[in-house]
RNA sequence: GGGCGAUUAGCUCAGUUGGUUUAGAGCGCUACAUUGACAUUGUAGAGGUCAGAGGUUCGAAUCCUCUAUCGCCCA
């Protein structure tokens, strides 16, 4: 049954592999069963236009061993992954590709262009998916899902006319943030402000009489050509008597009135302002107020329209600010221009300056759907990790405004109102309408025009990926979802939505647990980019590190709540930790196949090496589970990490080759048996960390779970996840093996110190502290000859030191290396001295703490008891270093 | 302007409710080691007044205040 197992691990040999039989074999499939409790996770959809970041490769990662971890613990683990159809962005893309042939959308028309999109979609909109694939991702693929799917759709409109219906959606014409580049209002969460260096200009607005004039100030003059009014503060001295008075506007010769309104901060600028109400949203509550005309004065694309005088007709908006303030300083009517850092809003998307623009849109009312949602999350019905985003979410859910959700584009969900081709009376409904219209009896409608924006369908993301509105089994069972794994940027566009959504119509939270993720980051601190091109394709590290590892490494260095510095040379971590992983495999698969029986575990062969590694073992999955359960996946990580690394390979693996030596069987059994027994003890803890280890690294956990059973049919996919027996955490065992592992270490740094070569023994001897000491020393003998290279090994309590030796004392028990041949004395005596110092300043402080009355009186007893224990024993370590120091010759 | 977060070894970061012998890891660095698990390795080592200043406390990297620097969100 000998088998050739390659010395280093290939991680695209077998990715590819397992992959395909978990899915052959749908493991990752999952239907309700009401003998187990689900376990759901919506993966938030990417973009169909998107390809795999970093950013999803950390979020997915997390997701991942979240759904293996509970899939292994014996939960119905169902997690739904999709795409998002990406309105602005798909369209935009596909606009683009038309735009190289030197088309454009509306030489094709409205319908073509949405079927341009869905074929480009079916073509490229699963990139993303399956480069997920690559990943490992556990997701039930039969359950994918596209924000435009037909169910999904139908949720969308049916969302529409029940917010309709209860008053929570209206339609208005108000400000709304316009991208001119993209011919769409976007909301408000959608802008993005950059602070940049602009210019205050002070324009005159003369009165009509041209008695005086009045300075406003303004950081966009071409507003001007709409500005119907100036404010100023009612309080304002300086402008009382003005108020009332009109004005002319200069290039434009409209006649405007003084206005008084509190919303005027006397401070800014010269304390009077000018009112666009058209395109600027404070302007326009001004302008609502005072009863004041609203001129729009820029088209859709932010160039002057003919509202304005022709000769800035078609202007951009821009150009026109250029050509206005040389008109205005060529009239006299510029006071002057000061530099200005100004903070200025960008489309999201195409970062363009966004225009504050009037105009008919479609919008939610918040308010009522903020306030239960803000108390899902204050009453602990939802919890965040970590939980200081939650202050976050209050301030947005506290001031919260209207959602604007009509976009003027053609890809996304019509929106689902009906205007009478007559009369313009509109009905709202998922379907046309038959009936005739109820205000002039017509029968023709025609739909709006508007899709919805993207986001109002991911909302419903959490229920409408299974069925709703339609009470399906699956949305009885998986809903509520339990954990949400998503990045911080999109608390608002996103998470908080889906809490009003899930409340408003499933009247239950939709997920229980929101992890944040980290943001990765380039090794500057640099978001990741694709115009920096600083962030590196998971795909080309997958390939060069391996799945496991990428997924490994980026799970152990992304902390919960904190930025990630990433490169992709951090991946070796990972690959080698893989790589040790399989070489502890390959040694226990090399040994298992020299022995004459397979034999099962045995605890009646158990020895020391084997209590201890079980101790460690349960230690090691209570606290993974622990860590787990509170969300500290990176921690989880490490705790894995060391235990494999540390406890198993360093030590454990190197006790078993002892043990493999001993020239006798035990427990009555052959040689053979024994040795085999001693491997099957071995195996049965690799296989128990494989475990641990899957839901993080499952490509080479299935490998060598199936190589360490060839005729075992069950994936590690769907094995039981280790749980803790704390009868098997023996805290005596622990502490005798770190008094062994010192020794040894102790021993080895002084062979090291003293040149001793690796290759050569030296002599020991060992002078415990007690007499229980002595047994532990003498039941581990075998170990520490094997792991410190000793020749001669003379343990007891009345033994002398040896001449001429090094020395050392470990927890009062005296070490020394005999070194004949070796020994320097000046070296020696340095090294000896450096220890004496420490610990005499440890002594110091101890005795200066117990000392302290204070500190007697009010410290617990058990730290003044663990004080005092520690004083004793570093006496006795020091005087038998003073003693020791002494007899160097 | 308001809020949040960060500052610990050369680099990147852990350090949970204050008490682990005088702060740990990975990478990097130094020295040594290659006849069977693994050089994607092993062994040993160097390296830190925990940003600064005050305070609370018997005791502070940890709690509080201020300052500095950096980052993010909101207005």
């Amino acid at each position: 049954m000998s088998r050739e197992i390659p010395k280093t691990y290939s991680p695209s040999e077998i990715e590819g592999k397992w992959y395909s039989y978990w899915l052959e074999n749908k493991l990752f499939e999952a239907k309700p069963d009401e003998e187990k409790k689900a376990f759901t996770v919506v993966i938030p959809p990417p973009n169909i236009t998107g390809i795999l970041t970093m950013g999803h490769v950390l979020n997915n990662s997390i997701q991942d061993v979240f759904v293996r971890w509970k899939r292994m613990k014996g939960y119905e683990a169902c997690w739904v992954p999709g795409t998002d159809h990406a309105g602005i962005a798909t369209q935009n893309v596909v606009e683009k590709s038309l735009a190289k042939e030197g088309k454009d959308r509306h030489s094709l028309g409205r319908e073509k262009f949405v079927d341009l999109v869905w074929k480009w979609r079916d073509e490229y909109g699963g990139t993303i998916i399956r480069q997920l694939k690559k990943l490992g991702v556990s997701c039930d693929w039969t359950r994918e899902r596209f924000t435009m799917d037909d169910g999904l759709s139908h949720a969308v409109q049916e969302v529409f006319v029940k917010l309709y219906e209860k008053g929570l959606i209206y339609r208005g014409k108000y400000i709304v943030n316009w991208c001119p580049k993209d011919h769409t209002a976007i909301s408000d969460d959608e802008v993005e402000y950059q602070e940049k260096n602009g210019k205050l200009y002070y324009l005159r607005y003369p009165l009509e009489d041209g008695s005086r004039h009045l300075i406003v100030a303004t950081t966009r003059p071409e507003t001007m050509l709409g500005d119907v009014a100036v404010a100023v503060n009612p309080s304002d001295e300086r402008y009382k008597d003005l108020v009332g008075k009109t004005l002319t506007l200069p290039l434009v010769g409209r006649k405007m009135k003084i206005v008084a309104d509190d919303y005027v901060d006397k401070e800014f600028g010269t304390g009077a302002v000018k009112i666009t109400p058209a395109h600027d949203p404070n302007d326009f509550r001004i302008a609502e107020r005072h009863d004041l005309d609203k001129v729009i004065v820029l088209d859709i694309s932010g160039k002057v329209n003919e509202n304005a005088p022709e000769k800035y007709r078609g202007l951009d908006r821009y150009k026109a600010r250029k050509v206005i303030i040389e008109d205005l300083q060529a009239l006299g009517f510029v006071e002057k221009i000061e530099d200005y850092k100004l903070s200025v809003g960008e489309c999201y998307r195409c970062h363009t300056v966004i225009e504050p623009y009037l105009s008919d849109q479609w919008f939610v009312k918040m308010k009522p759907l903020a306030e239960p949602a803000l108390k899902a999350v204050k009453d602990g019905k939802i919890r965040f990790y970590p939980e200081r985003w939650v202050k976050t979410y209050e301030h947005w859910m506290d001031n919260i405004r209207d959602w604007c959700i009509s976009r003027q584009l053609w890809w996304g969900h019509r929106i689902p109102v009906w205007y009478c081709e007559s009369c313009n009376e509109f009905e709202v409904s998922t379907t046309r309408p038959v009936k005739a219209c109820r205000k002039c009896g017509g029968t023709a409608y025609r739909q709006d025009e508007d899709v919805l924006d993207t986001w109002f369908s991911s909302w419903l993301w959490p229920f409408s990926v299974f069925g709703w509105p339609n009470q399906t089994p699956d949305l009885k069972y998986f809903y509520p979802t339990d954990a949400l794994v998503t990045g911080p940027d999109i608390i608002f566009f996103w998470v908080a939505r889906m809490v009003m959504s899930g409340l408003e119509f499933m009247h239950e939270v939709p997920f229980r647990d929101v992890y944040f993720t980290s943001i990765i980051r380039d090794m500057q601190g640099r978001k990741m980019s694709k115009s920096l091109g600083n962030s590196p394709d998971p795909l080309d590290v997958i390939a060069e590190y391996g799945a496991d590892a990428l997924r490994f490494t980026i799970l152990y260095i992304a902390p919960l709540g904190q930025d990630v510095l990433f490169e992709s040379s951090k991946c070796e971590m990972g690959r080698n930790f893989a790589n040790k992983i399989w070489n502890a495999g390959r040694f226990l698969l090399m040994n298992r196949d020299k022995q004459a029986e397979n034999a099962a575990p045995d605890p009646a062969v158990f020895d020391f090496a084997d209590r201890w590694i079980v101790s460690r073992l349960h230690h090691t999955i209570r606290d993974l589970n622990e860590a787990l359960d509170n969300f500290r996946i990176n921690d989880a990580a490490k705790i894995i990490y060391d235990f494999v690394w540390h406890d198993y390979c360093d030590w454990y693996v190197e006790m078993v080759k002892e043990r493999l030596n001993q020239p006798e069987g035990s427990a009555g059994m052959s040689i053979e048996m024994t040795r085999s027994v001693i491997i099957a003890n071995a195996i049965s803890v690799f296989e128990t960390a494989l475990k641990m280890l899957h839901p993080f690294m499952p490509f080479i956990t299935e490998e060598m779970y199936s190589l360490i059973y060839p005729a075992h049919t069950e994936s590690i996919t769907v094995a039981e996840f280790p749980e803790s027996d704390l009868r098997f955490i023996q805290q005596a065992v622990e502490r005798e093996m770190e008094l062994v592992q010192e020794v040894i270490t102790s021993i080895r740094s002084m062979r090291k110190e003293a040149n001793v070569p690796p290759s050569g023994s030296v002599d020991i001897v060992l002078k415990p502290k007690d007499e229980e000491t002595l047994v532990v020393l003498a039941a581990n003998e075998a170990y520490i000859r094997r792991l410190a290279k000793v020749g001669t090994l003379s343990i007891g309590l009345d033994l002398h030191k040896p001449e001429p030796s090094a020395s050392a004392v470990v927890r009062g028990t005296e070490i020394f290396v005999s070194l004949e041949g070796y020994i320097n004395v000046e070296a020696e005596r340095s090294r000896l001295e450096k220890e004496i110092t420490r610990v005499r300043g440890v002594i110091a402080g101890i005795e200066s703490k117990l000392q302290n009355e204070q500190f007697i009186q009010r410290a617990p007893a058990q730290v003044i008891e663990k004080e005092k224990a520690k004083l004793d024993s570093m006496r006795l370590n020091l005087s038998k270093l003073e003693d020791n120091y002494k007899s160097v010759k």
